[in-house]
DNA sequence: GTGGTCTAGACCACA
DNA sequence: GTGGTCTAGACCACA
């Protein structure tokens, strides 16, 4: 379920993303162990060797530490790291799309309605009226 | 400018959002020739092939359309398309942020504060500022 | 009308062939000089070059010859040369959809509706129902 | 074999129609892998962006299905999409070679008869036997 | 091993 | 000049 092929991210960094969000939610709390390598491929249905190197990548970040012959464990720390990375990648994903917007042209306000729409979970950016309040963005250039 | 290595997308898909972009804007318009493939290559420091792929998917989005021996023109409806793909891509990114904070359980207002500081320009997530205080974004051109 | 930009033929050997279609219709008559190059590349809206190389072609098949200063005039054995070659064209055509059904393993009979489908105009081969009489062809391998 | 040099079809496409041929034959089965990119590369002698390229277009087909690291499959109505592009691939073949031949004012007969002596594998379309007397087809394998 | 992207550079058809 | 196709060969992500 988390692991999404039409996205552009390899998957390695959409896992490392996947275990630091468990981690910033509290589901993997610090002093924890993290799934198996073997486990986790398993149930993600992707290569053990892909698994290893999201873990490493963690390691590096320091999410998680090793402990050889132990498994994989949620730092002191990792809970504010991971908070502070994941909290970086929607920041990250916010700037592309806004980014994107304003190259286009778009105005502020209807970059404001898209987020409103997205947050609502509507699939796609075409709409016809405002979703929670009256307001004015379809002006076009 | 437009053309960012550290971006998880394609070069080529890079160069049809970037032209998107610029027919949303209104910078191409209907009717009008898009720069040649080895000019807009010259000028992208790309190769040429990388750009002609991306001009290749831009016509079958019916963004533009290629006259053999003239060159590729924006459609009579390309603007619009352009719009619309655009938003698209604002909306798939919105969401993409949404869904990464929302697995990593971040609140509601809490996405909307970073939504505000990347609408602001902010480079980092990082922040000291109210969580999710009503503010004013209309500031940016 | 007689170019089509979707076929695959490059312009010049549309141009024989249509040519080649219109000596061989009776159209244009052995002694009668053809259009001038110009005056048949502002017609079919294309390049001199294009046209003055199909003549040049043309020339080589005997079926027309240049006369310096006066123009381009069907040879004498103009009209069975392009009948000859205008037949051998359609047949180079339905061999190849012959050869294509084939190796699809497309049953003799299905080759023989598509073809009279083809005659009667229809602008698909998905049918439901023999054209002009009833007919048994849509037994799977 | 499948490749011809001398068609005016661009390489790609001819190895498009070939591996549509071979879905539509039954040869290669939904759920079955077609041979890897670079094994049909080296088979048909030919580089192996040139397969990549029709392959990727078999995809947009909804003929194959690629799966990143393990290879690309026929999908499930693959056979049934095949056998649809295979007809239409006929069909256009058919209708162009009728539409060159009512260009040269041949009698419909005669586009009877070169169709008949190109089932029987003729060679050539000069020939010297009856016109439109009706005739027996079911004959090829 | 598999497919995906990209570069460098050739040659063709056409304007 | 324009776009279209193809080759040779590199490097990456993934199994």
């Amino acid at each position: 379920m988390p692991l999404d092929p039409k996205e552009h991210l390899p998957v390695y960094e959409q896992i490392i993303e996947h275990i630091c969000g468990l981690i910033a939610a509290g589901i993997h709390k610090p002093g924890e162990p993290l799934p198996s390598i073997r486990a986790l491929a398993l149930e993600l249905i992707v290569n053990p060797n892909t698994v290893q190197r999201a873990y490493q990548e963690l390691e590096r970040l320091q999410l998680v530490r090793t402990r050889k012959g132990l498994g994989v464990f949620v730092t002191d720390n990792g809970f504010d790291v991971a908070r502070r990375t994941s909290e970086a990648a929607v920041h990250a994903r916010f700037a592309q799309g806004i980014k994107v917007g304003q190259a286009a042209k778009l105005h502020p306000g209807r970059l404001e309605t898209i987020f409103r729409k997205a947050l609502n979970g509507d699939a796609d950016s075409r709409d016809t009226a405002a979703p929670d309040r009256p307001r004015n963005t379809e002006s076009k250039p």
